[in-house]
DNA sequence: TGATGAACAATGTGTTCATTA
DNA sequence: TAATGAACACATTGTTCATCA
């Protein structure tokens, strides 16, 4: 067991919620997790994200599908990647998050045991 | 900003506060942490705890002395490496707590946020 | 076996680069 | 510049090995 959740499996936690509400594509969803964590002072890289998109469709959770980006192919031809659940999707991702949650909780623990050990 | 805390620095942290308890070396230490860990399903690796240490003293915060561990020399031999805080040791370790401090509760703050939008 | 430490290997992540119909 | 992706380099960590009185 790892010490801490690694940036990999967090942010795939987030990209299959997003995915939930709504299928969309990377460089989208990179902005909105930009945007959330600004607070935080959390930059989630490019790599990261398209990293873990990928390996979601590795696992079978998501598949791609490619489109045009704007309405008027011949105004805007940028081609941009969609993804979304594939048939069994939903149910391995439940899974999954399930399995991150627990992960989570443990991390939280451990964290919070710093905080109050090591603080009078 | 990394993303979360490493874990060198989350033993430095309680490394640091036995020493203010109570001078020891590495091996007793460890096994401390690993006692203290194990409901958390967590076990510090031995390499982590001597780099930490070994980190510490680089940093100034901390220094070794060598002593033998039993009472008879001519029983046990085994020698043992102490570690106490420097004359400056002990405000540089506050000020190093007190910025793991910020880093914790940013991290706890991360882990929340993901509990909290990925789960209805 | 307790105790310390280093060497080496693997992994995860950050940075940069390439491409674009 | 938006968008996707890969290549490469680096840092942290895990595993194994060495030594010792």
């Amino acid at each position: 067991m790892a010490f801490l959740i690694a940036q990999r499996a967090y942010i795939k936690l987030f990209l299959i919620t997003k995915v939930e509400q709504q299928r969309g594509y990377g460089y989208q969803m990179l902005d909105q997790l930009k945007e959330e964590f600004k607070p935080f002072g959390y930059v989630p890289p490019q790599s990261e994200v398209y990293r873990a998109l990928h390996e979601l469709v590795q696992e079978g959770v998501l598949y791609r599908t490619k489109q045009l980006k704007g309405v008027d192919p011949s105004v805007d031809f940028q081609e941009i990647v969609l993804y979304q659940f594939t048939d069994d999707g939903y149910e391995k991702a439940k899974r999954y998050k399930k399995q991150v949650k627990a992960d989570l909780d443990r991390c939280i623990g451990l964290l919070q045991k710093a905080a109050t050990d090591n603080y009078a």
